[in-house]
DNA sequence: AATGCCTTGTTAACACTGTTAACTTGACGA
DNA sequence: TCGTCAAGTTAACAGTGTTAACAAGGCATT
């Protein structure tokens, strides 16, 4: 049974287990991340899990969704508050994305994954932020014009300095700074220069 | 005692796990990487590694400084095939890169490792391929008699698309052929357009 | 040459992990 | 009212990193 009512309400285990989940992985971060001690946190046995979730790696495939989910909205406020700029609309996504891996550290290990570690993965599962690149890019290009294979560059550069920032401010070649996240955004502006 | 003298010559325990280390990289990527398993690759007590190495982290650092080697010794053979345009030398240094984690992919892993999933690691110790863009970017920028924050900008850049490249190579969104390396060239190339 | 230390290995144990099997229990529909 | 079934439990297994206590053997010093 649950200690704490507050936090796990009856029949939501699978939630409570995400959330936990999510603590466990800002705590101990992904290298160190104990099934067993998500299930402590929510007062439950460490089998109550495997109820809910094939075994670990789908639990960290739940949150997943979930932080995906979160981004997924953050970009649409993103998008529509600058509503007819699309580079701006880009630019700010993408430096709502840095902001959001600055303020909760531990995510960007979710992004920094490879599709070895976590077998069963579905690439479009966590990738909203790329989808959602690859349409403002798309209408960019239309607006200009110009050919599908420099727009398809054009969305790999974008999405490669995005992932390079996320990469560096992890091992801390980038500082989490202000100065840091001007130098990510003038490399944007850089790429967006037609 | 060992058993394969031919792999495990008296005296050199360190430099055989090291070895076998990258072998259980390759084998089981950082994830599953099981120190007990190096050990025994070696013929050797689960105990042993610990008369040369502090804990695990320890060896998988002194891998990292070990692979550290070989890619600065293939940045310098690259560097000195193209004396002269600097450039080119910076394009194919990155080139040599990504191919060498197309050959290797357990290696990428060492690029992507973040700080907090090795506490002790010296950001430096693995980053020769950093310090030789570095220098690489400021002849090229010194050359042009450029402003020192735009080369700032340009090194970032230029590792942000080195990070990104790795990174969806990992994740299967650039996939491993002519046509993906193609890209990444052309992006570089474009970045240094000036 | 004998002695004693110090390096490098050994075994055994601890606490922890993911995962499974076998069980209890309680709610809900027939 | 009763049986089914979902969702918990406990107990166990194999494997992990790590440490303590011990053994053997090479090297320097006397």
């Amino acid at each position: 049974m649950a200690e704490n009512e507050d936090f796990y309400i009856a029949d939501e285990l699978p939630a409570a287990l995400v959330i936990a989940g999510i603590d466990e992985l800002e705590e101990h971060g992904l290298h160190d991340f104990s099934l067993r001690r998500v299930a402590n946190r929510c007062g439950v046995s460490c089998a109550a899990p495997y109820r809910h979730f094939q075994n670990k790696d789908a639990l960290i495939l739940a949150i997943i969704a979930y932080v995906n989910k979160q981004w997924a909205m953050l970009g649409e406020q993103v998008i529509a508050a600058h509503e007819g700029d699309v580079k701006r609309q880009i630019i700010e996504v993408c430096m709502a994305n840095v902001k959001f891996w600055n303020a909760n550290p531990s995510f960007r290990y979710i992004m920094l994954l490879d599709k070895s570690s976590l077998e069963n993965i579905n690439i479009n599962e966590r990738n909203h932020v790329g989808g959602m690149l690859r349409d403002l890019v798309a209408v960019y290009w239309a607006e200009r014009g110009l050919s599908r294979v420099d727009e398809d560059r054009l969305y790999f550069s974008t999405r490669a300095l995005l992932y390079g920032s996320a990469q560096m401010l992890a091992t801390g070649e980038l500082d989490n700074s202000p100065e840091g996240l001007a130098t990510v955004r003038t490399c944007l502006e850089n790429l967006f220069f037609v």
